[in-house]
DNA sequence: CAAAAAAATGACTAAGTGGTCAGGAAATTG
DNA sequence: CAATTTCCTGACCACTTAGTCATTTTTTTG
């Protein structure tokens, strides 16, 4: 029916999204090197052989997940502009990035991994699209600033900050539980939210937004 | 001539050093799985069949290489008192810490990956000296909030995030330096240094002290 | 200086790895 | 329904790896 559609494999599409996803629990839990093509396959329940027919190296695999892993890294704040409001801009951000490490940690895992490693598939990435945004966002930071609307920080040293808070909940999250003596559940990933925009915003002489304020208890 | 020294291996003694160095920086460049016995070897500058006369197995040089590591974890910050200043206290930590990832990359890299994987080798420490340390440290920050010298802000979150944001500047250092186009000096440190102090401290409602102020232009 | 202990090392092994390939099964298409 | 393309897979290979072992060299010690 659909011409369009041709003939993309819907059984290829379905297995290589197996893959991918089977690809992507391994590789957080055991790293690049420490994954052998063999785990994944048991992972997905198919044969080695299928993997490689599907992606041709483990090399492959490991770059088409990454991809699929950078795409997630959009939030309501790549749309925000210097007429919006910086208390809540900034406070929606550092909630959506609190999200994404409960909500995908092992995407945060990988990518702190591949960081960590000196990120030799996204250094592409990080001098092409990455820097563009990273330009447009400290624009409009440093737009809020010169009209007065929040304190005189450094953008890029902002949102730094920003990044390493929010991570750190799902790349340290082995060291958050053992001292914490039980792991982080949504009731608490919200706690650890209010507490992370009151000490971000207060820092940058913003109002806490009533969203993020204290609740209840 | 010293008796005492009996015969600790003056020659095994300075080996292991030299072994543990080469490891520190093997592994931190490419991880457990990532490393080989005659990576360690050649860095070490010694045959690889020496690395395992010292130490039993690969395994077992990573576990002395990471115990080697732990014990630069201190600071001034362990003998801090209830009675000493707040902002000063904390503006200290902060600012040790980033020395930390400043002269030790290679450590906090080491640990951030070791954490991400679960980190099957700290469960140990983290369940007792960490978990100590922690409870002493949360009870002083307490103490201040209740002598109204700061914030009412959650203690264990205020620490998880010091650690973020100062540990970032050495694990994600590859991210960091493609964003702003150069790597960090140490010039560059001392100016991340202030903006982090500023940030948390402006965060728990305590003033900068004059030493983190803003500096020369 | 001889005996004992510590240090060093080349040759080897057993296990695991990513990847190839040829041949066959299933699905799609004209 | 035949032909073509896509999909699947067992057998296999070249290579790397951690770790062993027997032997030799060096250092320490009585």
């Amino acid at each position: 029916m659909a011409s369009k559609s041709k003939m993309d494999g819907s059984i290829g599409a379905k297995n290589k999204q197996k893959i991918l996803v089977a690809a992507e629990k391994a590789f957080a839990t055991y790293g690049f090197k420490g994954t052998s093509v063999q785990q994944i396959a048991d992972e997905a329940e198919l044969p080695k052989t299928n993997i490689l027919y599907y992606f041709k190296s483990k090399q492959g695999l490991y770059v088409a997940m990454l991809q699929d892993i950078m795409s997630l890294w959009n939030s309501r704040f790549d749309q925000v502009t210097e007429d919006d409001d910086p208390a809540e801009s900034l406070a929606d951000y550092i909630a959506d990035k609190m999200t994404m490490s409960r909500t995908h940690p092992q995407a945060s895992k990988i990518f702190a991994m591949e960081v960590l490693n000196g990120a030799p598939y996204l250094n592409k990435f990080f001098s092409n699209e990455h820097v563009a945004w990273m330009e447009g966002r400290v624009a409009i930071l440093n737009s809020w600033i010169a009209q007065g609307r929040m304190t005189a920080v450094d953008p890029l040293y902002l949102l730094f900050h920003i990044w390493a808070c929010t991570q750190h909940y799902a790349d340290f999250s082995a060291q958050i539980t053992s001292l914490r003596g039980k792991t982080m559940k949504r009731a608490d990933f919200d706690e650890a939210t209010r507490q992370l925009v009151q000490l971000i915003l207060s820092g940058c002489g913003l109002t806490v937004p009533e969203k993020y304020a204290e609740s209840a208890k």
